[in-house]
DNA sequence: GCGGATAATACTGTATCCATAATTATGAAC
DNA sequence: GTTCATAATTATGGATACAGTATTATCCGC
């Protein structure tokens, strides 16, 4: 999150920058395995570049916590502990349940504030939840996830706060890791639409401090979840 | 935050992260000033490395939103706005005020379960507390910001959450941007002083949730003064 | 036969070099 | 005199080459 960013929409990533999307496309999808080493030099030639934006790339990776640097080692991916699980969720769900509550509160001012299509936000947020029921139905767990983030992205956004975003997105983007786990997960789904419908209920009551416990526990939720999965396998 | 950092205590940091802890002296110190160009080659001439691990470094300080990178523009370094403050404040108040509460309750579960020193932990708090006191006294603010990280890292520590205590030094890191202008406060020392005996006094108690409190405000406190000052110059 | 030491190999980390793009300055035209 | 276009300069981004260190394998000694 950059505190001047007002640049024109235009300026393509620079290649560093691409590199290290395609390198985390890879490590969520454990093509590159949690643990596992990565050969600098064999992906760089790989995407048919130097060794320079990939080392660039990484370290990058590094300082979100997706890859670990080992001074004259070399790169590992990331693994998360269940110790880092215990540690991230309770922040996670504090977060979001302040995201859940600030934008309940702005779709509470907008109502007697201003003149602007009547809720409209929340017509939005009703419609991705309606998806969601869909894709729950189909039981269509790579739509839903998407639609998920959707949802949560579009909370964050009616919140307003940047920074709060950023940090969610920091934290959400090691909890990735785990998200080919979370997929696997059945039943899962059905708990989440579930707790999806409290939120929403929440947010069309415009009780914010319902939305935010809501959104809390649906965050731990989510984490009590991955115990039971750790537990089985 | 690494997930896994379990190597030997050895191990040199690379040049790129001595580069990057030198750049974050002088950003903090303003011998960089915020929005001011970063010149790679002459720094990289200055510190007698080359341009690579220059540029590492700088990714590295980006990833931390102490500069931007503007494609083919270079690398300058960034400036808080006025919203950032309103945006940033507000969460780190609701982290640092976790911290608090868990860290009370560690104290609490420490007095009545284990066997070790009875409350060593509370007392360490409290010598650097009378430190804050003397340093305050003798009006230094230099220390009094020094012992003051310190009691924060103290309490984080206690609170036994390493990814809290991460996201809390990554905001920390972009809002030292601002210590310089914070040191130029006057008064600000005392009313700091004033709050944390309030944290102490909910700690002693083992008031968790009065501990929160307290620390919420007290950062919040810190915000309002930063308003003060901007409003003045 | 096993253990330790040494040498070879391979990968990380750093430096140098080249190409491309952006900015600025200069000159010409209106 | 001002504005636009073009050229030159300069810095960024990327590639390649080199050095240093860690790891591993092999050989020698016990």
């Amino acid at each position: 999150m950059n505190a001047r960013d007002d640049s024109k929409p235009l300026a393509l990533p620079a290649l560093y920058e691409q590199v290290a999307e395609r390198l985390r496309a890879r490590i969520y999808a454990h093509e590159l395995a949690p643990g596992a080493w990565i050969d600098e030099q064999a992906l760089a030639d790989e995407f048919g570049i130097s060794r320079t934006p990939m080392r660039e790339a990484l370290k990058v990776l590094a300082a979100e916590g997706l890859v670990v640097l080992k001074p004259r080692r070399g790169c590992y991916v990331a693994q998360m502990s269940e110790r880092d699980l215990d540690e991230i969720f309770p922040v996670l769900a504090l977060l979001e349940g302040r995201v859940a509550e600030e934008a309940t509160r702005r779709l509470a001012s907008a109502d007697d504030g201003s003149r602007r299509p009547a809720n409209s936000d929340f017509e939005r947020l009703a419609a991705l939840h309606a998806e969601l029921e869909r894709h729950a139905a189909a039981n269509d767990a790579d739509r839903f996830f998407e639609i998920n983030q959707a949802f949560h992205e579009t909370l964050q956004e009616l919140a307003g706060n940047r920074w709060l975003s950023h940090l969610i997105n920091d934290i959400r983007k090691f909890v990735k890791l785990t998200r080919r786990d979370s997929l696997r997960l059945e039943g899962r789904i059905q708990q989440s639409l579930v707790e999806h419908r409290a939120i929403l209920a929440a947010l069309e009551r415009r009780d914010a401090s319902a939305a935010a416990h809501a959104m809390h526990d649906h965050i731990l939720s989510g984490r009590a979840a991955l115990s039971q999965l750790m537990k089985g396998s």
